[in-house]
DNA sequence: TTCCTTGCAAATCGTTTGCATAATG
DNA sequence: CATTATGCAAACGATTTGCAAGGAA
């Protein structure tokens, strides 16, 4: 159960923090194996997977059918565009009195909390503006 | 597009407005079957998924892999256990007000929110403390 | 030397889809 | 009659896993 040094590790880790936009495995994949050509799909789900369960990374689950993964564990929440799929941080100070409410009206043991937000991104809503002005 | 009378998302349907445990596609199958005992999974996956599209239903992303169901589409949201993998509802009222503040925050548009709280629940809770009780 | 980790490929499993047939409007 | 839905089985795609070989403690 104990953690050995892996070089693979270190790089999916290295690369995950250097990202901000929740890249799923194939992503991590794709790019770390610019630096590690021959590290295998099954090694970067196995990391991703033994990082998370560690908490030194997240999983996201946000409903388009593939995990996500984050490596800022700081309590926040997320926002998904229906459109484009993207995946970006939202910031919302109420996230810890929302746990405090939910303990008050739960009888059950609560240690967590996921909230994902969805719509149309910034970006998207753009490109549908300046679509319409030229159609 | 149009939506045609078929008996067995009526079903579907029906069995699904009588559950509150938010069951996956799997467990509606099981079910259906007794009452309707030649429909396939095919069918319960089209209907479950067609129901959701046009926001009859809700399709729950848990993060246990799988896909759960809800026939209350009211805004609210969910607890899911580690241990025993039930999935309850969790009254809040401050979700509109976080809508609001997600709003505000955010320059993109914002549809829906997902919250799902993750923990042990009551019953799990009691069965460790019997448990602990008795070792 | 012991145990963790890797690469590879095969297996798993929830979900979707193609097709010929049946039911609805 | 036109269109949507069904059952069945095959296909799909993300993730996991078994195994023999390599690397860390």
């Amino acid at each position: 159960m104990a953690m050995k040094y892996s070089r693979q590790r270190q790089v999916i880790h290295n690369f995950l923090m250097t990202r901000k936009d929740h890249p799923t495995a194939d992503v991590v994949y794709q790019n770390v194996r610019q630096e590690d050509p021959h590290i295998s799909l099954g090694t970067v789900y196995r990391n991703l997977t033994l990082l998370a369960d560690k908490g030194e990374i997240l999983r996201l689950h946000v409903g388009d059918g593939v995990d996500h993964f984050d490596a800022d564990t700081s309590r926040h929440c997320h926002f998904v565009c229906s459109r484009c799929g993207c995946v970006t941080d939202l910031p919302l100070d109420c996230l810890e009195d929302m746990l405090l409410q939910a303990r008050q009206h739960f009888d059950g043991e609560i240690t967590s909390l996921d909230t994902c937000f969805h719509g149309i991104c910034a970006d998207c809503l753009n490109a549908a503006a300046k679509q319409a002005a030229h159609g």
